[in-house]
DNA sequence: TTGTAGGCGTTATCAC
DNA sequence: GTGATAACGCCTACAA
């Protein structure tokens, strides 16, 4: 099957096949330009020599490495890993292959992955949220990688951006709340710090609660990781700090289990003494007990959504787009009127 | 910051720095024989050029890609995410990147898929279990590229494995549910067709229960995807045709979360009525009511043994290793005595 | 500790 | 439709 020393090469195959390397070449890159009897020849002659393309050597010429880099805070929460599999298989439709990194929301550690991903030669990274390193997306810029930024939206000329108006989404868990009659509300936010979409679904919330007359000192709001455990501990926090709260909005469905739990512990009813709101719209969430009321985050779309831009847009043309997806109100079991007080 | 034309060069940083080109490599792949002097001239002028290293051609000449591929039937599922994300982490402390894929349990795109990756230059491929076409391991062997799979043992001379016992553990989950006096079972378990880890799982379950003298035949067994609402349906299937069932086996959390809520719907008490055990030890498992028993399954180690593995074997070196995990019981609220009847 | 020479496997370019 | 030539950017091997 192969040559003694090593693996056979493009030029191998073309000696067998009785031709030139650069039919070889065009054989893979351009069909359409070798004759029928030729690409006989050569596809015999890659079956016998089990001959496999070096993309090194093409990259390396061509300059075109249909790789793209993917730098996400963690695969376990289940809203990245959907983005990632929605974007892995479109692009993959197209012939690009995926590298994916992990950052556990360190900027730091965003950046660095992000120079490793541009020295192997990536097209285009993706990343998450708004916030980053000046030295990131200087270095993007420089080294002429199109960027797309999903889960939220960024007006800049110089990045994409694919993803929904996190401010947006929070106001209208508000609305809904205010809509229902509540007057008394807290939040179970995600860690704020360096975290753009946290930080938006705090202000989005309190700023709607603002407009309706509820001053911003009067929402109480606890940070917690995105864990269920972490959600139920804010959760306990919250009733004992501000016993009279009739709604919590969670900044993701897994604190408002979390919250749904510690709320049973209690022997409080839900929705009946209090309403929740989660965010994500999780398979899980359908299935608790009430179902949860959330929002819904399009999160393996906007996967396919940044594939689509960045199989659009060549190599080193800036052509920064918005992309933005809705996020909608999903009503289940966990919202209702507050008690009559 | 660049050159006019084109990206810096290794060239151009050794031209600016004053010393020849062999002495930059060193300064990135074997730092301790520069001198301090020409280091110090050597990071200006990468500082100056906006140098970034070409991963390609390095690999290209150097043979060490440093790229590690890995493909899972999707990422949807949080034990193969977690696996994942243990594997690149891992890898990623070594300096390796990791490119993935997903196969969507479909062999033959599992075969295309990695077939790319050695195009790619990897150094090692992991898959998830020990059933694959008999193409894609010969494939492997002839490009010397390193095998690992995952979430089974395989017993080879050719391919290493990091992973545990399905047939084992099933069995343990039976093994439980007899002690404890069921003699009436049911298994909802995962399609079958081209998973070698389902099968066996219905194998072990099914084993252990006719060791026991329960014969295959009167084992309920119904397969369906690995969703909630599909793991609801089979066990509305299963109450229906085999009403006397005590104990069910469900070969994934998801489904079982699924059949906790057929159960519910039906006015079946669990575990008075009917006692239920998962598979996998997902996070929400632990948060259904009542809280699930089910089987714990290591996904972080699994990716990071693997890696383990991967960073010590060389290229080209074959020193295929079994590296077994264990799958350990885990007993909560779904699993207690049948009534007596 | 540093330098010189050559080639890794492919494709761009120009020619027929 | 096919081919000859050179070059992509780096590292290995050997030498000083």
């Amino acid at each position: 099957m192969r040559k003694s020393e090593g693996r056979a090469r493009l030029t191998d195959v073309a000696r067998l096949a009785g031709c030139a390397p650069v039919t070889v070449s065009r054989f893979f890159n351009d069909p359409g330009r070798v004759s029928e009897d030729v690409k006989r020849a050569i596809e015999d002659a890659i079956g016998q020599l089990g001959y496999y393309r070096n993309e090194s050597a093409r990259v390396l010429r061509s300059k075109r490495s249909k790789l793209v880099g993917v730098v996400i805070p963690t695969l376990r929460h289940s809203i990245y890993a959907d983005m990632v599999e929605g974007l892995q298989r479109k692009l993959a439709t197209h012939g690009f292959s995926l590298i994916h990194n992990v950052s556990d929301y360190d900027l730091d550690e965003e950046h660095a992955q992000a120079r490793n991903l541009i020295e192997r030669g990536v097209e285009a990274i993706v990343l998450v949220g708004t916030r980053h390193r000046r030295k990131t997306l200087d270095m993007l810029k420089d080294s002429a990688v199109t960027c797309v930024v999903t889960y939220a939206l960024r007006d800049d000329f110089q990045v994409a951006s694919v993803g929904f108006d996190n401010h947006r989404a929070a106001a209208l868990a508000a609305e809904k709340l205010l809509a229902l009659g509540h007057r008394r509300f807290a939040m179970i936010a995600g860690i704020t710090h360096d975290n753009d979409r946290a930080q938006s679904r705090v202000e989005g919330f309190s700023a709607a609660l603002a407009q309706a007359g509820i001053p911003p000192a009067e929402l109480c709001v606890r940070e917690a990781r995105y864990d269920i455990r972490e959600g139920q501990a804010a959760m306990a926090d919250l009733l004992d700090r501000a016993p009279g709260t009739t709604a919590v909005f969670c900044g993701s469905d897994v604190l408002a289990v979390g919250a749904l739990r510690e709320c049973r512990n209690r022997g409080l009813a839900v929705p009946a003494d209090i309403s929740i709101i989660g965010f994500d719209n999780l398979e899980i969430s359908e299935y608790t007990d009430p179902p949860l009321s959330t929002l819904n985050v399009p999160a393996v779309e906007m996967g396919e959504e940044a594939a689509n831009y960045i199989v659009q847009t060549g190599p080193g043309e800036a052509a920064p787009k918005k992309v933005e997806l809705q996020v909608g109100f999903v009503p289940r079991g966990t919202t209702a009127a507050p008690r009559q007080s």
